[in-house]
DNA sequence: ATTATATATTCCCTCATTAGAATATTCGAA
DNA sequence: TTCGAATATTCTAATGAGGGAATATATAAT
């Protein structure tokens, strides 16, 4: 299970991959609308979709010649979780930072 | 924000630091503790956790020469979404398969 | 059949990560 | 103040990941 559960992590700890599932979450999108919506290599960009698929992901739907990439709705809450988490323990730090420059503040009695 | 939470997903993907973290949930652990319950070298115990640490994952509470590190509550819930969200998949492939074999004894009419 | 478009793959280079071994640091006890 | 236990750090070798460039594959259009 560690294995298992390490190997979806690895998927995810990519910027330009958590980018791209981002993207996902709104509608699908082709290897080129994406190469150009990020800004990357459509090389990168097909490598990148190739181990968000290989993690199981994300969804290929071959159209022609192109492949439609779409999230897998079961991702969504568990990376929400990890987003919902983070925004929380910047606001945290955030506060602190305040609270801190606050009492740097009184100590020069400004 | 996506580096950050690459980070995160970076730090989480290891084996050996999931196992960590699957301890963790239990207990409060000494270095040494953990490496001997996981059965990895000291030195790999402390890297580890250092890198837990660095992430934001765990606390350190320093006692005299030991170190007894903790998980951060907060961790907990996300750190359960996925977990969840694995064991979930793993039971609908094995579904899967069973319906494909399944499929397999009654096409050879056994 | 040929060509153009979309995507995937391969090769190569560089940098990061991991593990092991050895060493350094810190602190309590004698 | 010296010793031993607990932990951290450094060094090194091996492995893996990411990016760029070039190439291969597949499909539609002509």
């Amino acid at each position: 299970m560690e294995e298992k559960l390490a190997s979806l992590f690895q998927a995810l700890a990519d910027p330009n991959r958590l980018r791209m599932m981002e993207l996902l979450r709104k509608q699908e999108w082709t290897v080129g609308m994406m190469a150009t919506q990020l800004e990357i290599s459509q090389p990168q960009t097909s490598k990148h979709l190739r181990i968000l698929h290989d993690a199981g992901l994300v969804t290929v739907t071959i159209d022609a010649n192109r492949r439609r990439y779409a999230l897998k709705s079961q991702v969504v809450e568990p990376l929400d979780a990890w987003r919902t988490y983070l925004a929380r323990e910047t606001a945290r730090l955030d506060r602190l930072e305040n609270f801190l420059a606050e009492s740097q503040r009184e100590e020069n009695g400004s």
